[in-house]
DNA sequence: TCCTAAGCGGAATATCGCCTTCCTCTTCTA
DNA sequence: TAGAAGAGGAAGGCGATATTCCGCTTAGGA
């Protein structure tokens, strides 16, 4: 692949990645491209399909889920303050759009193992006794879906909220 | 205004009730008007425009929420149980996107009664030392749309905890 | 430097879903 | 029972987006 077009294939799923967190997964191709610094021509080359396009940001997003939790787990002085902080991150990123957009769609098996990760520091909070009991890992990745759809302030006033119900009791 | 065209026009606020709380303010008209067992035509007979549906439509939900209110102040022992008996029937009835949809557009004058009354109770809560104090009926209210684009179980699962976080800290 | 395959842009075309109108048939009600 | 009010839904129009296609540009090896 040439130099330029490897750079194009880059910038193109840079902008898909903020164009869908804003817009969601039927934004239109055109802005995606526009954003892109790119014509619609190009896009298509390098997908010729919007799902070849999703999935490929699946995974990109996935990784950099990933790359956070290793980041806070490192950081943080305990597993709670730890999912606390990747939360937050996740959000503040409005990263969470595209895990909602990209919900059931393509690379569940890097899915699986983000959660999976999610989760060993999920018992180790509950185990601390430092998260209630009675909610879960589900709970967590399903919250960075609720406030997918939610961009700009709201999520910065109920998350915090939100994690302080998931205090212990 | 002969009674047939009287029932429809029930019937289309009440399908276009459902039909918002759904798909959002911009749900095809033609949805509605099937759902109300009725033509487009007769749709656009009693509403020419969109708006006019939708402020319809405002009227007629800040005046249930008014009487949910009314009713939960009555039956919870005290002003906090209120607000979430409150929310928590509100969000339940779907009726949240419906307040989602509508946010901004017309009814302000009943809105903001609605607003009074939920604060009345708010300051009353905070003051009983129930509700922790860094938050507002701003939340509140917000909190109806937050949830109003998830419906099913998240807000089922969520809000309790999201409630559990607005108790007094 | 030159050649050419790879790549690019974006106008043009095809699709699609929804809005809105309008005309004919039906139903109230006086 | 007449006739005004109402109902239904096919038809036409429109805007927005997907997707193609082709002439022009450029990277990069010989």
């Amino acid at each position: 692949m040439r130099a330029d077009a490897r750079r194009n294939r880059d910038r193109i799923l840079e902008a898909a990645r903020d164009v869908v967190a804003e817009r969601g997964k039927d934004a239109p191709m055109e802005l995606i491209a526009r954003r892109a610094g790119v014509g619609v021509g190009t896009l298509y080359r390098r997908f010729p399909d919007r799902g070849g396009l999703l999935a490929a940001l699946a995974e990109q997003y996935v990784h950099e889920l990933m790359d956070a939790l290793d980041r806070t787990a490192a950081d943080e002085p305990d597993a709670w303050a730890a999912v606390r902080a990747f939360v937050l991150y996740s959000v503040e990123q409005g990263r969470g759009a595209i895990a909602a957009a990209l919900a059931g769609t393509s690379a569940p098996e890097a899915r699986q193992a983000l959660v999976r990760r999610v989760d060993d520091l999920v018992r180790q909070a509950q185990a601390e006794g430092a998260m209630r009991a009675d909610a879960g890992t589900d709970d967590i990745m399903e919250l960075l879906s609720v406030f997918a759809c939610h961009p700009g302030v709201v999520p910065q006033r109920f998350l915090p909220l939100m994690l302080d119900g998931l205090d212990r009791r």
